[in-house]
DNA sequence: AAATAAACTAAACAATTGTTTAACTTTGCA
DNA sequence: TGCAAAGTTAAACAATTGTTTAGTTTATTT
């Protein structure tokens, strides 16, 4: 399931893994011929460069992890508050799952280097919040959420908080002495901990009462 | 304002610049000596190296950007939610002032690659936990704060939302057509909206009722 | 089986990397 | 003034970078 089933796909999840733990520029395509097992010519061979290996990153994850949202938005009898917590669910499963891919996508996002990322990121952003915006807006139409919500800000909370629990994993462990868990007890310990984290929060964001 | 080591602060401040823009590795210390205006040998003359010039950035930055807590905490006449919005604002304020600095930190921490600088980071997490989480227990003794906070997901929001922000910053113009504000206006009122966003949430967050 | 295309390889490519050298200029002070 | 220390420079250094080449092996098609 998870496994590649072709030399393509091997290569670019490798090169996601090396990219996301030694950063873009230092993983070098030795270094990613090396980790796959494969010769350092056939990176070029499939991918035409490095630059466009990051890109058919991009392009495969981001399409994957594509919300299935339409469904979402259309039905009439889910909650509007249920629908906010089913985004908010899937958003933090598929970023803990991925944490490789959501550590590049978060160093990208700063560097802006890359047209093509850039391009697919600010799609994502803006579907995110023009979808959001609906959500949101339909909620208010039946007076469940509040007024003047920021739905930039309150999607930044979201995945700031998600993002930066990444990065604040091990601190995380360390302070809370979970440090007998298993990889994967972790990332269930901690989507479950984010889930009601995150409910919580946007229960106040947008003035919901339960 | 007293700069005894003028140039060296000078090159400190470009290389703190193109980290930011480029990245670390994509910003070489050919770049740095010409945009400071300075010959390639004057880095490795005043810091011995690409690496540690690193180093002495989030050595002075850090220690330039380090908590009056003490004094905070030892307070008995402020109230302990008065004391968290002191916090926040203080760490807004500083994020969004220094940008280019926590594009840097929010890379590295990332990466993981350079010792001195993770263990420069990992400190400034644990003192900041266990700052948060003391004034956390003095809230929950006067029946302020509700119990079980979680200090470090809520820490995680504070820095997530913040940081998250600086990615998003251009997101968010446009998204709220604020684009014929200049960048000084831009950032005041990020740091209002930011302000009053996680004020907010964390009423939530410590279960505090004005 | 022969021919053609695809997959794969080791070697070489030019360009760029961080760092050092050795010589030169300026500064500070006895 | 004299002169050592600090500052500054252009050039060179070896190592590494992404990419290409030219050739070989494997697979597919006729």
């Amino acid at each position: 399931m998870n496994e590649p089933n072709n030399k393509k796909d091997h290569i670019l999840k490798t090169a996601e893994e090396l990219f996301a733990t030694k950063g873009y520029e230092a993983a070098t395509v030795r270094d990613i011929a090396d980790a796959a097992g494969v010769n350092l010519a056939m990176i070029s061979y499939y991918f035409g460069s490095k630059e466009k290996l990051m890109e058919s990153l991009f392009h495969e994850r981001m399409e994957a992890s594509r919300m299935k949202v339409e469904s979402l938005l259309n039905d009439k009898t889910m909650h509007p508050f249920q629908k906010v917590e089913v985004i908010l669910d899937d958003y933090i499963k598929k970023v803990i799952h991925k944490q490789s891919f959501y550590k590049i996508l978060l160093c990208e996002q700063v560097m802006k280097k890359n047209p093509v990322v850039i391009k697919l990121i600010r799609e994502l952003k803006l579907s995110y919040a023009a979808m959001f915006t609906q959500l949101i807006k339909e909620g208010q139409k039946k007076k469940i959420f509040k007024k003047n919500i920021d739905v930039v800000l309150a999607l930044t909370t979201m995945t700031g908080t998600v993002t930066q629990m990444i990065v604040n994993k091990d601190y995380y462990i360390e302070f809370n002495e979970h440090k007998k868990l298993s990889e994967p007890e972790i990332n269930t310990m901690l989507i479950e901990k984010l889930s009601s984290h995150l409910k919580n929060i946007f229960k106040k964001i947008l003035g919901y009462e339960e």
